[in-house]
DNA sequence: GTTTGTATCAAACGATCGTTTTAATGTCAA
DNA sequence: TTGACATTAAAACGATCGTTTGATACAAAC
């Protein structure tokens, strides 16, 4: 037991760090002497814990990436729940604060987007993983969630263009942070987070259609 | 001049296989050899008409990517002028026609979008190329654009985030291409392109104030 | 016809890459 | 104490990286 410990240190270290670098530089741009060093630990311990670079590359999304979509999704429904009926307003809400604000630290949630952007631009094998275990069911919950009280005319392609479209917003803000804040000249700091939480819902709620109903409730 | 001739042949092949390869791999997983190689030329004309591969990547900006945007930005220009005064929806409008159908191929425009969304992640030297020489003059004729036709209580920043929104929208369909259409099970075709224009029109108006006075004009 | 400058080529440079090997640890069960 | 096993360590593997070199081809200038 006490060299499971010892064992399971050092991986988590290396998980720790490969995810840090990995989000930061990309694949390609990080190298295994990198993350061992980063680590403080032997080069050789990548191929020994995870088997080869990529292996690793995947446990980061295995044992990081889908346990904390996991935690930000529990944060969206407690939200969402506390708020009372699940009205368009509501969710665009509960959505932009619990992936803007919510339960991680601001290093985390860059970490978080980055990775995952990566993927939506060039998906390996990672993607499969997350598609599977996280997005086709959240968008389905959202998608459930969101029919009864959408207009009746918004077909099933239109709702998910439009849950797509806030997570779209979401991972914009959230990874070309430093680009935004260059162009417009922001500090990314709490107050324009909670300025950014506001737009988002604003610009969502059009797409909703849930603007004329439920903006005065 | 026969030689500039020559050397102009292989020096654009460079920058048209080396703009593909670091749009669809980014640059560190995109090697020299494999550039030269895709441009039916020796390893060491990189070198020799682009000094190092930073630089290479660096004129893809200069040479390629900045004049197609000085394309794009003709094409919605035009495009709105023959829509009559600048409303919001006429904006909204002509910006995602331009950048979703406009005067760009497919490839083109997945090649634009993929290059530029690597460096809002990563910003390095060709980032600050684009945003003093297309973003910030654009945003700004945008922003100038806006001002006297929105709701009067809009402030200056949130007109900048606005705009940066509708820029966001854009970006994300067309970056995370793939991964929508494996996730929504959509095909990226011209039918879906004009539902997604129409799709980030709506989205966008909530946002820009202009639904309201707009939309039945 | 010789010189000059441009462009391309094969070949090699040292550095770094991911991975493997082998030996040296430390820990627990027998 | 001994043997089995898990982990770390140093060193080296071949492959590939960006870059440089020196030779060659060829058109224009003198």
């Amino acid at each position: 037991m006490a060299q499971k410990n010892k064992n399971d240190v050092t991986k988590e270290r290396l998980l720790n760090e490969a995810e840090g670098l990995f989000a930061q530089k990309g694949y390609d741009a990080v190298s295994v002497r990198e993350i061992t060093k980063a680590a403080n630990c032997n080069l050789a311990a990548v191929n020994y814990h995870f088997g080869n670079k990529q292996n690793l590359y995947l446990e980061v999304f295995r044992a990081r990436w889908v346990p904390r979509a996991g935690l930000l999704q529990e944060h969206f429904r407690k939200s969402l729940a506390a708020q009372g009926s699940p009205s368009p307003t509501a969710v665009a809400k509960a959505l932009a604060e619990a992936f803007l604000v919510g339960p991680l630290s601001d290093e985390e949630r860059h970490r978080h987007h980055q990775l995952i952007v990566r993927e939506l631009g060039q998906p390996t094998e990672a993607f499969e993983l997350v598609a599977d275990q996280v997005m086709r069911p959240f968008f389905k919950e959202l998608a459930d969630m969101l029919r009864p009280v959408m207009p009746e005319g918004l077909g099933e392609k239109r709702l998910m263009l439009n849950i797509l479209s806030i997570f779209g917003m979401v991972l914009y803000f959230n990874f070309a942070r430093a680009a935004v804040t260059r162009i417009a000249g922001y500090e990314y700091d709490t107050a324009f987070k909670a300025r950014l939480v506001e737009h988002i819902v604003e610009f969502s709620l059009k797409g909703l259609g849930g603007a004329e109903k439920e903006e005065m409730r």
